[in-house]
DNA sequence: TTCCATGCAAAGGGTTTGCACTCTC
DNA sequence: GAGAGTGCAAACCCTTTGCATGGAA
């Protein structure tokens, strides 16, 4: 598998109403191409390394951006950074804090049953499970 | 309902191997007297209200004992702050992030079904899940 | 005396903001 | 020429750290 091409990334921004430009073709290659949990310092790492004038700040602004069009999730894992999901479909996530190893866990194989029914007003977002687990110590 | 008693705080702590301080039990009596969903600085605040002397430092040293002492739990719901959770019994987040308000949702209610196997050496330390909801919008 | 526990202020790290410049329509 | 997108650096906020003081065993 490899990154996709600038014509799929540019492809991928209009269909979701994204207006093109040189940056935002660039970070959707980098998070969108495999399914990726990246942190926004790290997709400016990759995005630098072939559009070197890039800020920091277009990164965050962009990702926010993607975020709101559905392009990727926001996930809220570990306190010292967001990390953004490039996997659209529903899955929950396997965490371990020791490394920071975070793994997508397909809907398949969890069920959330006895979803509450929400009062009025509200509506659901999204749910959230992250299994947290860590090294066994003997 | 009220705060709990510097005896009942005490007790708490000693119970909990805790050595004994008087910033201790009045993070005590704050974050265990009822169900909360405090930050850290939340905690700090009300924990000056009484005890002036007390220090931001000392509140989060002290939190952070607290929750490898299991008194509470750490939630990473906000990206913006971690807040603790002083109720103990499995239970399950309903967020709203327009409000930041957060309420439980008792584990009868919600079953997670399903647990994948977790991979040779790793021990499950615990299920997070967190229900997104936000305001309907007409 | 030897540890903790604490207060205070500074540092740290991720994210946002303010502002000027550029490009496009 | 108005508005959007961007780069840069500074600001911001929550949390941690370093260091000196104070207390308890």
């Amino acid at each position: 598998m490899e990154t996709m091409s600038i014509t799929q990334a540019t492809e991928r921004l209009r269909t979701s109403g994204i207006p093109v430009t040189l940056q935002r073709v660039e970070i959707a290659r980098v998070v969108l191409s495999f399914p990726t949990h990246l942190s926004a310092d790290q997709v400016f790492a990759k995005v630098r390394e072939r559009i070197p004038e890039t800020s920091r700040a277009t990164v965050y602004n962009t990702l926010k951006l993607f975020r709101e069009k559905k392009l990727v999730r926001e996930l809220i894992v570990d306190p010292e950074r967001r990390v953004y999901d490039s996997n659209t479909s529903p899955h929950y996530h396997l965490y371990n804090a020791e490394n920071g190893q975070l793994t997508d866990v397909c809907a398949d194989e969890l069920q959330v049953i006895g979803m509450p029914s929400l009062p009025p007003g509200l509506q659901l977002e999204e749910v959230d499970v992250i299994i947290r687990v860590r090294t066994r110590r003997e």
